[in-house]
DNA sequence: GTTGGTGCAAACGCTTTGCACTTGG
DNA sequence: CCAAGTGCAAAGCGTTTGCACCAAC
């Protein structure tokens, strides 16, 4: 089952509808390599002169991002520093971390198992009670390591 | 030392002016007992009304966040997501993560030494070179478990 | 006296919204 | 059939920028 099968198959079950708008914009975005942007996607799927309307990619975008089927990331390949805009990672559900390579922008995602433990006993110290955390880490892909 | 007085004497160092704006938006930093955003901080200093143009608080607040005398952070109170606009928090140079309370918008800051041991491994684990991590987390601080 | 900093106002770019039209179930 | 979804265009809003003026060192 592919990530595209898999959200459409999630939506119906929701109750949303499975539209063509909806099946483009999904098909173009496990196509990326790299984490995307709202508008980027937007222009990607033929902006002013494409089929889809602006709202609908934004609107999609967030539906995705509210069932956690994308991941927002903070790190671009090109960003120095932590970007300002928006960029996501199609992920599947239940997968919580990213590597993002800085340089190519590949991701790689695991599971934080190992990061709750920390994170429980930090709270203890803290006495402060973990709802949620963001993790997300920079760096350098091994085939980018190779060539630097 | 305050923190007011640790970022002037760094500026100064660094060959940046003390200028007037500068030191109100500074005192006025940090008076926040919770993250603020840029526009905010700027509304709190007056305004259009006020003496501080909107384009020096922005630049001020880039200043300080290179400088790593500020910290972005994702969650602010009463946001159940991550919000999309930016939040800042001073810190202490050197610090790294955040915890912020999401009922009071209380920040406890924490250093990041078990962190970088577990990140050792997981890079060693995916072959991937680590530069630099986000790491930020909501729940309820002690005060606001307890009303709860 | 320099030049870094400031203020203003306009421009910018991403994102959201109102509303009439379309389409999936 | 009819509510959910779409497209368009405009508005919204936080942020950046160009430029003339000012003030710190």
């Amino acid at each position: 089952m592919t990530w595209v099968e898999s959200v459409l198959t999630h939506l119906s079950n929701q109750g949303h509808r499975v539209t063509e708008p909806r099946r483009a914009i999904l098909e173009r975005i496990v196509r990326y390599t790299q984490p995307f942007g709202a508008e980027q996607l937007y222009q990607d799927l033929g902006g002013e002169s494409g089929p889809i309307g602006r709202a609908t990619v934004y609107r999609t975008v967030d539906l995705l991002l509210a069932d956690h089927w994308l991941a927002r990331v903070h790190w671009s390949p090109g960003k120095e520093t932590t970007s300002d805009d928006h960029a996501y990672v199609p992920v599947e559900q239940g997968h919580q971390h990213q590597l993002v390579c800085r340089t190519c922008g590949s991701v790689a995602t695991f599971e934080g198992c190992e990061i709750d433990a920390l994170l429980g006993g930090l709270a203890r110290r803290l006495n402060f009670r973990v709802d949620e955390h963001w993790l997300e880490i920079s760096g350098l892909c091994q085939a980018c390591q190779r060539q630097a």
